[in-house]
Parts: C-alpha cells; structure tokens; sequence
RNA sequence: GCCCCUGUAGUGUAGUGGCCUAUCAUGGAGCCCUGUCGAGGCUCCGACCCGGGUUCAAAUCCCGGCGGGGGCGCCA
C-alpha cells in the first residue's frame, strides 16, 4: 500500500490501500476490489444513490454507493452519516464519468472513485462540528485551539505539521553528515541554570526543583565529557509572562553543542543546515507550501515562497547594528538591548537571515567566551555571543563558550551568581576543557518563516501560553 | 505588570439608543432533484458573555466581573 510521501505502508485490517493510491495509480486498478477508510468530507445524495468524498492522511476520493449494489441497510446508514464520520467502505475502483465540460474545451485527466459493495461507519460524528475542516469560513485561533483535533483535519493546517516535522528531519539529517549526535538532558534540574529567566517551580518527591529553561548547561558537560558534537531537539519551560506573537512558556529549542570550535564555526554550522532544510523543502514539499498557499489565497492572504537562502548569511555585529539603528532614526545606546522596533530598521536592510555577533559582555550569560582585546567602539567589553534573526525576528541565540574555570568562576561572581551553586557544572572544567561553541534554535519560530504564520501557537500542536494549560 | 481594542446562532460576521420580530455566509434538520463534483433548488432551526446602572426605550451608553485580540514591558 503506497502511504504519504509514496512510503510503503502495509496493509492493515481497515483497509488495504490509501485513498492516494487509488487516485494516483486507479488507472492500473480499475476493476480491483480495495477496501478504504477515512473521514467522509461531504455526504451527498439522498436518494438512490449517494456520493461519499472521504479523506484519509494521502488524500481524498470519492466513493460511489447505489442503492441496487450493497444492503439496503448498510446503504442507509452510510448515506446517513454526518461529515467527518469515520467510514471504510469496500468496492471496485472505477474510473469516475468525466464532468461536462464547454464546447471546445479540454477534458480534465481522468479520475477515478469506488463503486461501493459494503461497507460501515466506524465511528459517527457528532453534529454541528465546532470547526468545520473543509468550510470557507474564517475561525479565529482561539476556537481553533480549543479545538485543534478538528482543527488539524484542515488541509493547510495538516500541511504545517507535516512542514515541521520534515524541517526537524533535514535538520538532523544535516547535523547527523556534519558529524553530530543526538543527545537528551534532564528537564527535571536542580536550581536556576543560569539565572536571569524564570523558571517552573515542581514538587520534587520531599525537594525543590524547576522544569529546565534550556539544555546548555548539560549540552556541554556532554562536549566536555568527550562527545564532541552534539545535538538536542526537546522543550524548554520559561515562567515568563510574556504576551506576543513569538513566545511561549514552552518551547521546543534545537541545539547544537561543538567540541574545538568557536562563535563563527558554529554560524556556518547554523546556515548549513539552514540552508539544508530550505533546500530540501523546496526540492520535495512543494505539495505542502501549495496547501497552505491555497488557504491563504482563500483568505487573501499574502502566499510564501521557500526561497533558498544564498550563503554565507550577513553578518552585522552588534556595533555595526548599533550603528544601523542609529542612522534609522531609532534611539539606542552601545550597551542597550536591540529591541524589536530597533530590529525593523536592521531588518529593512537585511529582510532575510542575518547574524548579530559579538554583544556585549554585559548583556550575555556567564557561560560566554569574552576575548579581553575585543572591545566596542565605546572601550565596553565584547563578547563571543550572537544572535540570528530572519527580518525582525530572533530565531536562535548562541555563542563560544568560556572554557577557562576560573573566568567563568568570575563571571558568575559578576553578575551575583555564587559559583557553589554551580559546581555541578563547574566541576565539568577542572580537568582539562575543549574550547566550544553552540546555539539554541527555535523550531516553531524556524516555521513561522517557512509558513508564513503570523503567530507561533499556528504552528504548535498544543501550545502553552499564559493563559492556556489545556488540550 | 501597564496601555489600547474587543465579546452577536456551532463557526465567521452586519449592527453607531426606537427602523431588531437582529443581516449575510457557512453549518444543522428536512424535502425535491440528481453521476453530483465548491452540486443545485426549496422550507425550517439557531445568537446579542455575565451582573448591575442610565433611559420612556439598550445588542448599541456607563460601571464591575469573566473571556478574547493587539502593543509594550519582561525575556539564556
């Protein structure tokens, strides 16, 4: 049985050949008995003969059921089903009768639909849907959220998720060519990883602990401990009570860890695999963009393209993007945060992907490499962390890695965190230490891009906002 | 935490103190027709978030609550 992406799938017990199959390859099957099973789309007919349009995860087809072919009974429940029922029907695949076209105009290629013989409803729906999969209506995303099992029978809503899960298979499939390897750290930790961000406090058996708000940390004890390239794909939890467009409490961060490599090694790592992902995307799931593109069209919203992103990314330093937002009129200081509204003036100039490296110090978390020649224009300390952003937007947040114990030690000092706290982590350099770098990637921001979502819960199964803990 | 906007059938909407017995689409129920194909035709069903207040009169104005959206802040 051919399955999605033309994988071959074994029959099972409900049917013996997808939806997909039967329309892609019915020419060969006309007069075969198949039997199918999926979602019923449309129920039409009320009389002696019925038109079933059902819809499985390769597709749709119609099925054809007559009265005077199958009993009298099965032809009725059947005809009475509600849409989105689930149903599996057995019969011969025929080719459908061709529509009536205009004089003069060229018949369409042939299709091809099932003569019904028997067949049952599985499970019957329950009416009125509370979104309607295949209705022209426009339903907002909270409705949709509540309802996102119906919501995601939607075509282009399907195609997403079909989207993300092929961007996370180049991703690691690039990764995996460059030599790294897939690892999972604790989401159960101890205390504050890093400070600063606010973390979920849980009932440990009889102690404290949080729901981790990254894998850096434990990422590179794995480098140092010898593993040398490393990656994870897995969530990350942040008590922060933010409110946009682009965040959430929790999050599913892609990040790389490497052994003997520093900021711009780990860059050209990043725009590797993202053009990888672009590129395979735009070389076999066209399918899926012309899915969320006809929904957009529907909606008269503007269509994506996947544009492979020509290599390598710009880079523009922290003082160079100083500089920018500074010439755009905006207000900032060297040492100040570069806020969204600053971004829309860099990202007027540099739309697509580009690098932000060498931030200050100060701003930077205490696990970063500083060089102490590497100073901004202002004598203020630079550091070894940058950021990529695509337009306005910061997609991934990475840097070299101090590897000296006692500077790190001293940043900790710095910025009011004691180093007892952190000697599980600490103890990981006393005994000889790679120098290494890495990044944290988000995924649904990732596919913000590629979709053209206009907000990240599109893109997330079951998002977990401030207001929203359920399905 | 702050500011702005918003809440009408299952879904999405129209509505600017009396023209509201509340619009339209989609949907649901049913009938007719039917090898339809975004099928078609007809009939019916279905809603003003909750609680106060102003007014002769409130979906509409005011206050509070709850829900939603946007912006800011916060954010390795």
């Amino acid at each position: 049985m051919t399955g999605r992406d033309g994988s071959d799938w074994e029959a099972t017990n409900y049917r013996t050949h997808t939806l997909g199959e039967v329309r892609d390859a019915g020419a060969q099957m006309i007069g075969h008995e198949v039997t199918v099973a999926g979602y019923a789309e449309a129920v039409r007919g009320r009389g002696a003969i019925c038109f079933l349009m059902l819809r499985d995860g390769t597709g749709h087809l119609q099925a054809f059921l007559k009265k005077d072919n199958m009993n009298e009974e099965t032809f009725a429940t059947i005809q009475g089903a509600s849409r989105e029922s689930t149903i599996q029907v057995t019969g011969t695949v025929a080719q459908k009768r061709p529509p009536k076209v205009a004089e003069g105009e060229p018949n369409p290629p042939a299709e091809f639909e099932i003569n019904v013989t028997d067949g049952q409803v599985l499970a019957m729906s329950q009416t009125p849907l509370p979104v309607g999969v295949v209705d022209d209506v426009h339903v907002g995303l909270d409705t949709r959220l509540d309802n996102r099992h119906l919501d995601l029978r939607r075509q282009h809503v399907n195609a997403m998720f079909q989207l993300r899960s092929k961007v996370l298979q180049y991703g690691r499939e690039h990764l995996i060519s460059e030599g790294f390897m897939e690892m999972n750290s604790p989401k159960i930790i101890a205390s504050a990883s890093e400070g600063g961000t606010n973390l979920f406090p849980i009932k440990y058996f009889e102690t404290d602990a949080y729901l981790s708000q990254s894998p850096q940390l434990y990422k590179q004890l794995a480098v140092l401990g010898g593993l040398e390239r490393v990656f994870e794909i897995g969530p990350a939890f942040r008590a922060e009570k933010h409110d946009t467009y682009r965040h959430l409490n929790e999050f599913i961060s892609f990040d790389i860890e490497g052994a003997w490599m520093n900021d711009e090694d780990v860059m050209c790592v990043q725009e590797r695999m993202i053009h990888h992902i672009w590129s395979q995307v735009n070389a076999n799931d066209q399918n899926l963009i012309d899915m969320i593109n006809e929904y957009k069209e529907s909606q008269n919203e503007e269509k994506v393209a996947v544009e492979v992103p020509s290599l390598p990314f710009p880079r523009i330093s922290y003082c160079e993007a100083i500089d920018i937002v500074k010439a755009g009129g905006g207000e900032i200081e060297w040492g100040d945060d570069i806020e969204s509204h600053h971004c829309d003036l860099i990202a007027a100039k540099y739309p697509g992907f580009h690098f932000l490296p060498k931030w200050p110090m100060s701003m930077k978390p205490f696990y970063i490499f500083h060089d102490e020649n590497e100073k901004g224009n202002t004598g203020g300390q630079l550091s070894r962390g940058f950021d990529l952003n695509y337009g306005r937007d910061e997609m991934t947040s990475g840097g070299q890695r101090e590897h000296r114990v006692e500077v790190l030690e001293q940043n900790l000092r710095n910025m009011d965190l004691d180093p007892l706290d952190f000697t599980f982590y600490t103890d990981g350099f006393r005994y000889g230490a790679p120098p290494h770098a890495g990044w944290g990637l988000g995924v649904a921001r990732l596919l913000m891009v590629l979709t053209g979502a206009g907000n990240v819960r599109e893109v997330v199964l079951f998002p977990r906002d401030r207001s929203r803990v359920t399905p």
